[in-house]
DNA sequence: AATCCGGGGAC
DNA sequence: GTCCCAGGATT
């Protein structure tokens, strides 16, 4: 059905845009017109909640206040800044994609959906969030907040997760943008969504639009909008090997970093092997496979001392149940320096406790690493 | 169309 | 425990 027959159009974004402009938040990324800045932020809000992402967005724009800054940063640091936001593809595409425009287009955000859209990591949502808000283009910024919304004053019972009702929902929202406000219309609009038109318990009762939603005519607010369940994560078992150096290494811990890509690419995280659902469920069983895997895997002779902690970490799509146990080097003298595992995907290093801050760790490991120096 | 890719907060 | 969030890339 053609957007111009969905009825109160009109009605639904002046409402919606007085709402805003009586009582914006005052965030952080509203103070600025920089579209770098613009950018940045809502690479950062992708799948993330704007209270997370605010301490990141201040640490991240004081290190690179600039489209150069970040250019000329080395990956790590960039990776550094975002460990524990997640989704860590997103650090590595806006770097990417921010040398582009460096060289490409003159270090100048681009203002076309044609050029902006070619950006790594600048989706359909982001291209029109950065077309909007920074430059005042009647583009459509969708995301699941506004999908939500339309879901329920228009009553599209359609799943919103098929790609095909996204499309409807573009459709629809490029119509319903007032001439010349389309930057405030489309953050009125995720606002709304965040703050009234709620995923559950909507309130409905402070509604500025609440007169005419379809949905709650039909009293199905809570009922849209319709979106397939997710399949659960699957469990997986894994071991870690504390390893504390001695000799030239005392006092520090074997880590190593990820292959370059796939989950959690280039993070650093503790040795560890996967394991059948079923085995290792005993510590004796658990060290007897750690040491055999790591022996075999990575050349990494270790002697499992004893159990250490427990951790569990959840993914979109995978479940870390992961033990970790206290091991030590198996060669006599410790010296190992030269003899650290090559020929595997890792790349391993010892690390001082004190070195911790130059390295991106996923928040599991993180979690791990401060329970251990806790103990001491 | 389905899957991969993090993490945390609200309930 | 459940749900979902200011999504994008890959296949």
């Amino acid at each position: 059905m053609p957007s111009s027959d969905y009825p109160h159009r009109e009605y639904f974004a002046e409402r919606l845009l007085a709402w805003y402009r009586r009582g914006k938040r005052d965030l952080p990324w509203r103070r600025s017109r920089d579209p770098y800045h613009i950018w940045v932020s809502e690479v950062m809000l992708q799948q993330t909640r704007v209270e997370t992402v605010i301490p990141y967005y201040h640490r991240f724009l004081e290190r690179f206040p600039t489209i150069d800054a970040l250019a000329a940063a080395p990956e790590e640091e960039v990776l550094k800044l975002w460990e524990g936001l997640g989704y860590y593809s997103r650090a590595r595409n806006l770097q990417s994609a921010v040398r582009e425009v460096k060289e490409r287009y003159g270090g100048v955000v681009p203002d076309t959906k044609e050029d902006i859209a070619t950006l790594k990591g600048v989706g359909p949502y982001t291209s029109g969030a950065i077309l909007s808000i920074a430059y005042n283009k009647p583009e459509p910024a969708v995301d699941g907040n506004v999908m939500r919304v339309l879901a329920r004053f228009f009553l599209i019972e359609e799943d919103i997760m098929k790609p095909g009702t996204r499309t409807v929902m573009e459709k629809l929202a490029r119509s319903l943008i007032p001439d010349g406000e389309a930057g405030d219309f489309n953050q009125a609009l995720m606002e709304f969504g965040a703050l009234v038109c709620s995923p559950r318990s909507p309130q409905c009762l402070t509604c500025p639009v609440m007169e005419r939603c379809a949905a709650r005519h039909e009293g199905r607010e809570d009922d849209l909008p319709v979106k397939k369940k997710a399949k659960p994560p699957r469990p997986e078992r894994r071991l870690a090997a504390f390893i504390e150096g001695s000799g030239e290494h005392a006092g520090k811990v074997l880590i190593r970093q990820r292959p370059q890509e796939g989950l959690l690419a280039r993070m650093w995280e503790l040795p560890h092997i996967l394991v059948e659902q079923g085995a290792g469920t005993t510590d004796d069983e658990a060290m007897r496979l750690l040491q055999g895997r790591l022996l075999q895997d990575e050349t990494l002779d270790v002697l499992p001392q004893e159990p250490f902690m427990h951790a569990e970490h959840t993914f979109s799509h995978i479940h870390w149940d992961m033990q970790v146990y206290r091991c030590r080097l198996a060669s006599a003298d410790g010296k190992t320096g030269g003899a650290l595992p090559e020929l595997t995907p890792f790349h391993y290093r010892w690390m001082g406790h004190e070195e911790m801050e130059q390295y991106a760790f996923p928040n599991v490991f993180v979690r791990i690493f401060r329970e251990a120096f806790k103990q001491g």
